[in-house]
RNA sequence: GGCCCGAUGGCGGAGUGGUUACGCAGAGGACUGCAAAUCCUUGCACGCCGGUUCGAUUCCGGCUCGGGCCUCCA
């Protein structure tokens, strides 16, 4: 039994799937032209948390999963011509990226990752018809959306159009019939990348991009739509609106979930505001593993202070449990963690819970539900290395201290300190971890 | 300006109409040759003002403060 929060109707909602054996759920994914920060990190292992309680509750095959990758964007252009590559570079690098940066954080891949730049004839066609029910037409070989033909625009952001209009900081293109009126299509200049159209050479707007991924991947109607909350408006309510209008009003997704953000200090952070901190930094003093509990250590739907003392805390969270877990095989998931993650992923709960878990293998997999604790106390804290040079100084020790030679034994001890190597005697011998 | 959201101890953070989780850090103790780890103990927290109530941190209203969206944005 899994809850929910949606944000279409602002409450927490039992999670009935329309169909078991196939649950389908999209979450929005990245705009390649960057390296990602830590809080573009934070849909990807919400969601992936998600993936899986939902296969834990209904199975392994029952959820397909696809997180888009946008590849074609004006930022990408821009980047790619200021780099004088093609976008393809720029796009393929910073895929690259971020699959290593979310793999290192623990999540899995999505069952499918649509690229924009091969959907192109899925988004025309989804263009035509909306252009042929109505809801759209061509302006300046740019195509809108027609935002006065949709009765129902505004459900999930709760605007009205007027005060959408009235808060409006873009000047509107004098080609738009309403001012509320959005890109479905635009032109390419020449040397600008760009497909072939009945509206000629152009792209594809970003809205738009989703709602056809997901007609195609996904089907009309789906499960779970996901992402971070700054995409409520206008992303997501765009989506719906072109979907809605090119479905005969079919809703485009049963449940909205959204992520709040990581914050800086008091904002969020942004690239645009310049105070990001992004994975590969993190990556080069802690481990993956410490930075996906840093961002689960908050429920996910409130903002989460980034700060060096999350990280440290993690952490010595993750140091106690790797502690009692030891090198246990993973058992059954106990009662209490998965009641706190069915309800609306309340994660910090489930950790609370883990941690006042006695059974090794039930803590390694309850832990493991939300990509914690996938490896051995050993190889998280001992790591890769030279364990014979360090086990020989061990027994160089140990020597002394039976020759009662503190000392010596102290100073075999501060040296291991200095490399960062921890010993800790114990009734059954000496123990050591990395730092 | 419009629309949303939030305010819990040193830090993170859950939850609740009536004995206020849990974790991290800190303090004291046990253990240890000394440490580390572990165990035990410990910590005057619920933004302000009203209201409802026998009783509110929890419900309602107002206020203050903070944040988000209205432009690309996880």
């Amino acid at each position: 039994m899994i809850r929910l929060y949606d944000t279409m109707t602002r409450e927490k909602r039992l999670f009935v799937p329309f169909n078991k054996q196939r649950i389908t759920m999209y979450v929005c994914g990245p705009t390649v032209y960057g390296r990602a920060h830590i809080g573009n990190a934070r849909p990807p292992v919400a969601f992936d948390t998600l993936v899986r309680l939902i296969r834990h509750e209904f199975g392994e095959k029952s959820l397909v999963y696809a997180r888009n990758v946008t590849d074609i964007d004006d930022k990408i252009i821009a980047s790619a011509a200021e780099e004088g590559v093609d976008p393809s570079v720029i796009t393929e690098r910073y895929e690259r990226f971020y699959l290593e940066d979310m793999r290192a954080l623990g999540v899995r891949d999505p069952d499918i990752a649509p690229h924009a730049t091969q959907e192109i004839a899925q988004m025309v066609a989804m263009i035509e018809r909306l252009v042929g029910l109505g809801h759209a037409y061509e302006a300046e070989g740019h195509v809108l959306f027609s935002v006065p033909s949709d009765p129902d625009y505004g459900i999930l952001s709760k605007r009205d159009r007027d005060s959408m209009i009235a808060g409006a900081r873009v000047e509107i293109a004098p080609y738009k019939r309403d001012p509320a009126d959005f890109v479905l299509w635009k032109p390419s200049e020449e040397g600008v990348i760009g497909w072939d159209s009945p509206w000629g050479r152009g792209r594809p707007g970003w809205h738009l991009e989703c709602s056809a991924m997901i007609q195609r991947h996904l089907g009309e109607t789906i499960d779970i739509h996901g992402g971070g909350l700054d995409l409520i408006f206008p992303h997501h309510e765009n989506e719906i609106a072109q979907s809605r209008s090119a479905h005969a009003g079919a809703p485009l997704a049963r449940f909205w979930v959204h992520n709040g953000f990581v914050d800086m200090g008091a904002e969020k952070m942004s690239k645009s505001l310049g105070n990001v901190i992004t994975p590969e930094e993190l990556l080069k003093t802690h481990k993956g593993e410490t930075l996906r509990l840093a961002l689960l250590s908050a429920h996910y739907r409130s903002p989460l202070p980034w700060t060096e003392s999350l990280v440290a805390q993690a952490k010595s969270i993750l140091d106690g449990l790797y502690r009692r877990v030891g090198d246990a095989e993973a058992g059954t998931v106990d009662e209490g963690v998965l009641d706190a993650l069915s309800d609306d992923l309340n994660t910090p709960l489930a950790l609370s819970r883990l941690s006042a878990l006695d059974d090794p293998a039930a803590l390694k997999a309850s832990a493991q539900l939300m990509g914690l604790l996938e490896g051995t106390a050993t190889e998280w804290f001992q790591g890769e290395g030279d364990a014979a040079a360090i086990e020989a100084r061990i027994a160089e020790r140990a020597e002394a201290k039976k020759n009662r030679d503190f000392a010596a034994a102290d100073r075999i001890r501060d040296e291991l300190k200095a490399e960062g190597i921890v010993l800790e005697d114990g009734p059954g011998g000496t123990s050591w971890r990395r730092e």
